[in-house]
RNA sequence: UCCGCGGUAGCUCAAUGGUGGAGCAUCCGGCUGUUAACCGGAGGGUUGUAGGUUCGAAUCCUACCCGCGGAGCCA
């Protein structure tokens, strides 16, 4: 009898297979019973019915509880009335471990009562969906960069000092040389990178230990971050629709079933497609004051803003020339306005807001040391990287995506938590 | 850090000053096509903690603890 998973019943109609799951969930009408078999792949519905098969086996349905782990032979059989189309006609059944009552029943429950099971919680209908999906996303993204001749340069997670100057980082004690602090960007590393390869990716975990408390925010969260030598402003933009494009369509092409499972309304992820709206920072400030917010010149784009200038349009737009004083030191200013900086920002359609930050870096070696005395940053700190301005500089540009963000966006969740099969948030370090 | 909301059975919630309930889960019984199955029955409570007001507090007051959402910061 051949071993199988739920997925690959349609090849098996007719035919006698053997499952290994877990109890889903089941159900009894005396004499006939269904018993729900979740093994990873899906799940199926097995049929017992009294003198259909041995006394033996109709009686180990009793001892089945909820989330016990146990094998399932029978014949496969297509059926209109199952929700995955097959059913298993049973003729046999072992228990291998009988679960304990399990916590996470099929009615509602709270997130703080989620979270804390969290490592269970993974099993119900929906997580699995989301961890399909963010699988599918992170595969795309790799997809999408090896196919356009980018090499994989992993930045460290131990670093010696901020890369922006500006977030809060997690400090660790780092043997005699005083303190390692974990990463909020490998940017600086591939900018050395993309001197090195030329067109380059880092994708690993980056941390910030601010004390955010939104649905927007963990303290661990992915990032993916091309660099490309030679690439300006515009081919940054080009890179970052042409990405995101690829990365939507990659999932809607083959992860529908999980979509449906988690009614995400798939004609909003149809939209996206190039070109996506481009608008200046100038425009998008029009727009609030169209809207009549009283939004200043020279703020940063705070996350309702974000949600007013995106609900203009029906598909990520890019917003880009931001107030230089804003921005991180390393971003170039614009040759034609040196009070903005050549910085763009993805935001997602829905309310998601940004996913994307990027920008053109400064080239320039003399203007770079200047920001980095302006900012009060560590000059020593940042010898290594003013070397890439020393010894053949050139124009760069580039940017990160937010996994989870993305994860969020494309499942249509309303927390980043339930993008990562672990969140790490302020409140939160177990399980 | 600031602002707002919340904490009652294993879970999700109701009870707003007068005898703490319901659905689900669990256990027992019934049912030959169930889809979060259904029907009948049973067990299950220091109402987050400490103090106060009151004849009487889940309910009102004070402090603390915990959680959730938002702001700032950002992906």
């Amino acid at each position: 009898m051949s071993k199988v998973y739920v997925e690959d019943l349609s090849k098996h109609v007719g035919q006698e297979v053997r499952l290994h799951g877990w109890l889903y969930n089941k159900r009894s009408s005396g004499k006939i019973r269904f018993l729900l078999l979740r093994d990873g792949t899906g799940v199926v519905q097995g049929v017992m019915a009294k003198g259909a098969v041995a006394d033996a086996t109709f009686e180990l349905f009793d001892q089945l509880t909820q989330e016990s782990s146990f094998s399932l032979s029978g014949k496969v059989r297509k059926d209109d009335r199952a929700p995955g189309g097959f059913e298993l006609d049973v003729t046999g059944m072992e228990i291998i471990h009988v679960a304990k009552e399990y916590p996470i029943t099929p009615k509602e429950h709270g997130v703080e009562f989620l979270a804390d099971r969290r490592h269970l919680w993974l099993r119900s209908a929906r997580q699995h969906a989301i961890m399909r999906v963010r699988h599918r996303i992170i595969k795309a993204i790799r997809d999408f960069f090896d196919d356009r001749g980018f090499t994989l340069v992993d930045s460290p997670i131990l670093t010696p000092a901020a890369c922006e100057g500006t977030s809060t980082l997690f400090e660790t004690p780092y043997f005699d040389l005083g303190s390692a602090f974990l990463t909020q960007s490998g940017q600086l590393y591939a900018e050395a990178g993309a001197m090195a390869l030329g067109k380059v990716y880092c994708f690993g975990p980056t941390f910030r230990a601010e004390k955010s408390k939104t649905r927007r925010h963990l303290t661990e969260f992915w990032m993916v971050e091309p660099e490309v030598a030679f690439n300006d402003l515009n081919d940054n933009m080009d890179l970052a629709e042409e990405f995101l494009e690829y990365i939507v369509q990659s999932v809607l092409r083959d992860r529908a079933p999980e979509l449906k499972t988690l009614e995400r309304d798939v004609t909003k992820l149809q939209n996206v497609k190039r070109p996506f709206p481009r608008v200046s920072y100038d425009e998008a400030v029009e727009i609030l004051h169209k809207r009549g917010i009283a939004f200043e010149w020279g703020n940063d784009l705070g996350g309702t803003d974000e949600t007013v200038v995106s609900e203009n349009f029906d598909r990520p737009v890019m917003v880009h020339r931001y107030p230089a004083a804003v921005k991180a030191f390393y971003m170039k200013r614009d040759p034609a306005n040196a009070k903005v900086a050549l910085a763009v920002d993805v935001l997602a359609p829905e309310g998601y807001g940004e996913i994307i930050g990027g920008s053109q870096r400064e080239d320039d070696y003399d203007l770079l040391l200047a920001r980095i005395d302006e900012q009060k940053l560590p000059r020593e700190a940042f010898d290594w990287y003013l070397d890439l301005r020393r010894f053949g500089s050139v124009p760069h540009s580039g940017f990160g995506l937010g996994v989870e963000r993305t994860v969020s966006w494309i499942c249509g969740l309303d927390h980043v938590r339930e993008t990562i099969a672990f969140p790490r948030m302020i409140y939160r370090l177990t399980p």
